[in-house]
This record gives C-alpha cells, sequence and structure tokens, in this order.
DNA sequence: CGTATTTGACCGGCGC
DNA sequence: GCGCCGGTCAAATACG
C-alpha cells in the first residue's frame, strides 16, 4: 500500500526541522519521535482508564493515569532510531496499523507532519489529514444539534447526508499516555459521549464532543496504539466554533448552560474531566460563543476568532509556558493549517476550507 | 439534584 | 445486496 512506502519515508522524517508537509499524491506517515522523552505530566484520568477496560492490561493504566512512566512497555514505543532500515519494520508496522485505523489508507488525503506546538511539554506528535471534498462536513454536523425530537436511539437525522466521515478533516496526534490528558496541549472541555471497540485492537476507543459549548462540533477520539501501548493516538475532527478555554480552574465559570442541549454543560464534575474540564473564557457568554459558531460557519476560524481572548492561565495549571504568546504558541499548526486553508482553495477540491483549531 | 459516564441500539458507509 | 464495522444517540447509571 501507499502507506507503507509512506511509512518507509517516514523513516527519514526523524528531525522536525523537515517539518516535513507530506503532500504525497496520498499517502500519509507520521514517524514515530525517536527518544522521545515520556512525558510526566498529568494524564487524563477517564482517558487512560477507557483506554484500558480490557481486564486484559489492567495494570498499564493505572500508572499511566497516575502519570508514571509506563514500565517495561513502554520501551518499544519510543526505541532509538538509528539504523532506519533495521527499526523501520517494527515501527512502520505499528504505524500503519494506526493509520489502518484512522481508514487513511482508503482515501487519498495529505499529511502534514508538525513539530510539537507546545514548546518542550508537548511531546506528542502531530499529524494532519486532510481528504479532498472535505467541504463541510465538518461543519454540517452543527444541524445534529437540532435533531428533530422523538428520534430514535441511534438513529441518525434524515437529510442531507454529511458527507464521507472519512473525508472529514482530522488531526491525529501521538501522544504518550502519560501525557494523554493533554492538560498541556489540550485545553478545551471535552464530554465523553460514546465507546467502541475496536475490530483488531484490544483497546477500545473513546468518541468525545467539545463541551466547551453547545453547538461545538469539535470532536476527538481516543485511543491506544495496539502497537505501542504506551501512545494515544488521538484524532481530531472538526472544529471548535469557541474560543480556547482560558479558565482552567472549573469551579470558576459555574455557569452551566441550562439550554436543553446536552452538551451545552461543560460540568465542574472534579470526578471526571479534572483536566479536561475548562471553561470558556468568562467573558464570552453562550450568545456571543454562539454568534461565532454562526459566523464560524461562514469562514471564520476558532483561531482567528478568540486569539486575543486567549492566554495562559495562571497559576499551576498552565497551558503553556508563562509569557507565550499565544500566536508563537500555535504557530506552528496555524502555519501548516493556514497552509492547508490557503491550497484547499486554489485547488477548490473541496478541503475544507477552515482551519482545524486545536 | 445536576452532570458526566456507561452502554446497548441504531444507522450509514464501505467492502465483498 | 449483504454483512461488517465505525460513529452516534440516549436511557440508565454513577457520582459529587
Amino acid at each position: 500500500m501507499r502507506a507503507v512506502l509512506l511509512l518507509v519515508m517516514a523513516e527519514h522524517f526523524n528531525d522536525w526541522d523537515l517539518q516535513a508537509v507530506v503532500r504525497s499524491c496520498g499517502s500519509v506517515a507520521h514517524p514515530d519521535p525517536p527518544g522521545r522523552p515520556r512525558g510526566a505530566a498529568s494524564a487524563p484520568r477517564e482517558e487512560a482508564e477507557e483506554e484500558a477496560p480490557a481486564p486484559a492490561e489492567p495494570a498499564t493504566l493505572p500508572a499511566a493515569a497516575r502519570g508514571e512512566a509506563p514500565p517495561a512497555r513502554a520501551a518499544p514505543v519510543a526505541p532509538p532510531a538509528q539504523g532506519h532500515e533495521r527499526a523501520a519494520p517494527a515501527k512502520g508496522a505499528a504505524l500503519l496499523y494506526d493509520l489502518e485505523y484512522l481508514d487513511l489508507d482508503r482515501k487519498p488525503f495529505l499529511l502534514l507532519v508538525t513539530p510539537p506546538p507546545l514548546g518542550d511539554d508537548a511531546r506528542e506528535r502531530e499529524v494532519m489529514i486532510s481528504f479532498p471534498a472535505a467541504a463541510a462536513a465538518s461543519t454540517s454536523g452543527a444541524q445534529q444539534g437540532a435533531v428533530p425530537p422523538g428520534r430514535k436511539a441511534g438513529a441518525r437525522t434524515p437529510g442531507p447526508k454529511r458527507s464521507k466521515k472519512s473525508q472529514l478533516k482530522k488531526v491525529v496526534r501521538e501522544m504518550p499516555v502519560a501525557d494523554s490528558g493533554a492538560s498541556s496541549s489540550d485545553p478545551w472541555a471535552w464530554r465523553k459521549y460514546g465507546q467502541k471497540p475496536i475490530k483488531g485492537s484490544p483497546y477500545p476507543r473513546g468518541y468525545y464532543k467539545c463541551s466547551s459549548m453547545k453547538g461545538c462540533m469539535a470532536r476527538k477520539l481516543v485511543e491506544r496504539s495496539p502497537a505501542k501501548p504506551g501512545v494515544l493516538i488521538v484524532t481530531y475532527m472538526a472544529e471548535h466554533c469557541h474560543p480556547v478555554p482560558t479558565q482552567l480552574n472549573a469551579l470558576a465559570g459555574t455557569t452551566r448552560h441550562k439550554s436543553s442541549s446536552s452538551g451545552a454543560a461543560a460540568s465542574s464534575s472534579p470526578k471526571s474531566h479534572d483536566h479536561e474540564q475548562q471553561r470558556p473564557p468568562p467573558a464570552g457568554t453562550d450568545a456571543e460563543d454562539a454568534a461565532r459558531c454562526d459566523a464560524d460557519s461562514n469562514g471564520k476560524s476558532a483561531l482567528e476568532f478568540g486569539v486575543e481572548e486567549m492566554g495562559p492561565v495562571d497559576g499551576e495549571n498552565e497551558l503553556w509556558p508563562a509569557g507565550m504568546d499565544l500566536d508563537e504558541l500555535l504557530a506552528p499548526v496555524d502555519d501548516d493549517f493556514d497552509f492547508d486553508f490557503e491550497h484547499a482553495i486554489d485547488d477548490g477540491d473541496g478541503v475544507l476550507g477552515r482551519r482545524l483549531s486545536l
């Protein structure tokens, strides 16, 4: 498969200064960072737990959830990539596995490999995949919020078919389980709405929606790499239509979205997303955010909207290094997005014409 | 009491 | 056309 070839190519992308924008005619690869230090950052407990409901390996997760470096099994996660030819098979296999999960071998797509966007704390690698003709797929999801009452559970809203899910713009991140919380790299609030066992993987996949704001269609999929149990594969889909929540202190803004919509409320329940549940900036009301979503549907990006409202959070829960400007923080990713964005327009091939904000 | 999570069911896409 | 599989929904449950 093409993916295999690209995976081989990926072996040569061990250095970030390549910042390879792999635009091969439709293949992908995201090499595992060699010797990547294991982050000791806090891991989102619920993610870690969900990743290992399988009784088969219960021991690994608790440790990961505590932020401890995974024991022996962590070793294969980040093998020193010295003999490329040598290391290739195992790594390649692992990567291919991951990619298959993402259906990346089915459709043409492009891949952007970006350096860690958040400084030293961000050890995860990012891969951005864009699918041609991925237009409006994610945005069409906005209508999901208006599900006709009385629909049966699991029944899909009739009407304009959303475009192929595989054509959605995705951002895939690999991160150590210990870092899975991405408290340092994922400032959004997520609410779990499903979990499914994935064929071929001993680990289930968790499905999360953005709970920061009602109507936000941002989603993420969290699964553990079957080939690299110490690595989480986090796939971000769609995009946020609101600013990054700046308040990590979940208790600070207990403004509950009383609206009927389910996803509206980002609760401050300490039991669940104690590090993932963050709130939108207090300044932003629901109406304002909704307006942003509306505007967003007209082509503006969340990044463009919320930048000035975002910033490092004071206290121990910093989203990014103090004093670091958000633009600087997001620059690597943003650049890639812009790049893709512009090309999408130029090509007119329907690539989702909006940037996906992380 | 309110919210998040769990879990079974349903549906659509895709491969055969 | 059929069956498998992934993604989503919502009732039930758990939790603070």
